[in-house]
DNA sequence: TTAACGAATAAACAGTGTTCAGTTATTGGA
DNA sequence: TCCAATAACTGAACACTGTTTATTCGTTAA
């Protein structure tokens, strides 16, 4: 059946073009400017086409939800290699805040847009966001075992953190910091989670 | 000159009926679902006259957004009654979140979504949201002399609050918080308020 | 060779925000 | 009271949006 095999790799190729030619445009003119036609003439097909291989548009930016997962995931990781528990969990907010830094628009989908958000509720795949969330409260119980926040309910702490991080990352992110001048930003930025430590 | 008074009170009941109209159907059906047609039928007029009171939609939701700063400044203000300052800045966060989940489609315009903040830009009408940062800083200032906060900069404590109800209340309004059982749910940020209080 | 099937298209639909020529109403002076 | 000038309003049209579907085209299997 390699006529068959050869079917589901052109399906599957073709999939992996669309996405990355949205994807080339999302990060280019950003998720609103970013329309079926532009997709559709990027990879030299008619806009019905999309819809053989997506459902709507909202599937197409589901799956580019779950590759920014993913890269999250990964950076989420790297951190992981450090030793000291309460330094590791500092890195870690760090690395999380740096992400949505580096990748404001994957941000914006993955943990503000509302557009994916009707997919995830279908798909019930918030899976991949459960595993970073669950790296986190692996972090925490280890700074717990070092002897630290103690009288803290894991979940609590656990939300709590991500709050946190969230609110840097989404005000920075939807440009509601223009209150402080651009070069301090950094500085309130990583002092603010220096002051997050006080609660260690 | 009555007949110019006259004309200037038309025209200011007209941006009036417009700005109620908009956020009926705002309050009603959401941010997204508002179209212009519907508040052109709504105040029985055509589309075009709309036109001739303000300069675009993003105009009409910027007042919007005005109105839910007065109605936020408003909440906060009712917590500056509390004298212990310590627990003031508590209130302070509480009222925060509280504003947030009772009126998700303000809190939406008024710190999340991109549309108003263009027209912000232009008007740098940031001045309402200024107003309640200064309330919060001057809620710090009093936490430090009671005796709290030591080795913290104003700014970087400001912002870490701020950051730290805008991450809970945001993850509400856009509906990330799916992962917790709805019953939990006002346990688990009241939780994460009172997590807040160890940096104090 | 031909019938069947799947893939791709282009036109159309219903909706959006915005503009503007044309119509109607209101005004203030003769 | 009449009439020009001005202001207010209209609704059709424009350029878009996401989505659907009848039709065409190319490939496949008998």
């Amino acid at each position: 059946m390699s006529a068959k095999e050869r079917k589901q790799r052109q399906q599957s190729e073709m999939r992996e073009a669309i996405l990355s030619s949205a994807l080339k445009l999302f990060a280019e003119e950003g998720f609103e400017n970013v329309t079926m036609r532009k997709i559709a003439t990027e990879i030299e097909y008619s806009v019905g086409t999309l819809y053989l291989y997506f459902k709507d548009k909202n599937e197409i930016f589901f799956e580019l939800h779950n590759k920014g997962f993913s890269e999250f995931y990964k950076k989420q990781l790297s951190v992981q290699k450090i030793k000291a528990p309460i330094d590791r969990l500092a890195a870690h907010g760090l690395a999380y805040v740096e992400f949505a830094i580096d990748n404001p628009e994957y941000y914006d989908l993955m943990f503000i847009s509302r557009a994916p958000a009707k997919a995830i509720k279908k798909n019930k795949n918030w899976e991949s966001g459960l595993k970073t969330y669950n790296l986190l409260k692996q972090n925490i119980i280890e700074v717990k075992k070092a002897g630290k926040f103690k009288n803290v309910d894991i979940e609590v702490a656990a939300f709590s953190l991500w709050a946190f991080v969230h609110g840097v990352s989404s005000l920075y992110v939807r440009e509601r910091i223009i209150l402080f001048p651009a070069d301090s930003l950094k500085e309130i930025i990583t002092g603010s989670l220096g002051f997050l430590q006080r609660a260690y």
